[in-house]
DNA sequence: GAAATGACTCAAC
DNA sequence: CGTTGAGCCATTT
């Protein structure tokens, strides 16, 4: 669906060795209030591929949100993430302020640019 | 087509 | 610190 395909975009945008919230990538994808749809959306990410960095995407607490439905997926983001050069404290849990990704201003563009386009 | 579900978030206590 | 409850909406049953 569309929806996904706005998310995935925004996702495969994540550099290498940082990573970005839920919240964030709703937010620039144009799902304003909506972080829920984008743990929905990784969920069906083919985990196969490498389409889509789906391990950069953590939730707000900076942890790397654990689901029995994952079925062991969750470990193998933390080691993904470990050998991007992330750093997990004691508790697993990511230095947001150090880690988080600053979307370049084009980025940003294109969300305002969907976001007006919601409006229609 | 109604009801349930979910890798979340935020505010409030 | 922790727990709780409400908000949210595409997808699935």
């Amino acid at each position: 669906m569309l929806t996904y395909e706005r998310i995935y975009a925004v996702v495969r945008q994540i550099p290498r060795g940082q990573v970005a919230t839920y919240g964030q990538v709703a937010d620039l994808a144009g799902l304003i209030g909506k972080p829920r749809l984008v743990g929905y959306a990784l969920y069906r990410v083919d985990m196969t591929t490498d389409d889509v960095p789906w391990q950069r995407v953590i939730n707000a607490k900076g942890e790397v949100s654990e689901s029995p439905r994952r079925n062991g997926s969750d470990y193998i983001q933390r080691v993904m993430l470990e050998d991007e050069g992330i750093e997990f404290n004691r508790g697993g849990r990511i230095d947001l302020s150090k880690y988080r990704w600053c979307p370049p201003d084009e980025v940003i563009e294109r969300a305002l640019a969907l976001f007006r386009e919601r409006l229609d």
